[in-house]
DNA sequence: CTCGATTTTGACAATCATTCTCATTTTGGG
DNA sequence: CCCAAAATGAGAATGATTGTCAAAATCGAG
């Protein structure tokens, strides 16, 4: 079995810091194949096989945030580590990271209140940013 | 070109009514292949086509939510028409429709104090129940 | 009811992201 | 230098979803 989460963190390959290195770059959430083509690109060529793991590496870790689009895709983006949420421009990708601590109490009473417990939940605000609201009038 | 969504509302089809009356009768989310085994199983064949045709056109008549599985399925119920959010139980599967008008004005202000317009959001809620919590206890 | 037009269906091929396989390469320690 | 563990990458395999298109069901007019 393959274990990444244990032992000492080892020290980044070409690679991973390669991809690390792009997400830093990126406001917006990237995926897999994206990170792939763009490394392609800058010619550092990474695996794609390796982009793929790396980055799940990333998530599980915590250094990156995970989540789908519409049709499915995972898409990714370094954070901060602290517990957040996301306003994504659904034009043009931008990211703002957001807090409310007031939605994850809400959230943890309302899991309580119905008897669940090691509560989760994922949040996420679409629309459309100023700039791209201009752009379309 | 194939319009589902103006005209008056046709009758539909028996497969149509297959789909619809799988997902009244199950409490959680379904994937569409599981739709598609379980109409088999009982009988009525519905090709697995028709079955994803059939679920996205009741998601955009909004009779039915989707929302993606940590693995990236797209999972279907039937729900109250009003919005809505969901507390989902990731052992079994219960899930319970919860409401939060707080959030909702929290989350269009923090939109709004960004510069965003047209603003949607999604949020689920994830947990072990407590029957399942008693099990695996 | 019958004919023709329109819509829907379904079997199957095609896509596409993601994961798996496994031989090769790299790395680290002794 | 040498071995063993970890990482990589090319390509195959998987699996959900979508596209294709001919056959079947449905509808309205005559």
């Amino acid at each position: 079995m393959t274990d990444r989460s244990s032992s000492t963190t080892r020290k980044p390959t070409r690679q991973q810091a390669a991809v690390a290195d792009l997400l830093e770059k990126s406001d917006d959430f990237t995926s897999a194949q994206t990170v792939h083509a763009r490394l392609r690109e800058a010619g550092a060529g990474v695996g794609l096989a390796t982009v793929y793991r790396t980055l799940q590496a990333m998530v599980d870790a915590g250094t990156v945030d995970v989540l789908r689009t519409d049709d499915g895709e995972a898409v990714y983006r370094a954070c901060s580590t602290h517990h957040h949420h996301h306003l994504v421009c659904r034009a043009c990708g931008r990211t703002v990271e957001v807090e409310g601590p007031a939605v994850e109490r809400w959230a943890d009473k309302v899991a309580e209140d119905h008897g669940f417990r090691d509560v989760t939940h994922t949040l996420e605000i679409f629309g459309t940013c100023a700039d791209c609201a201009t752009v379309g009038n």
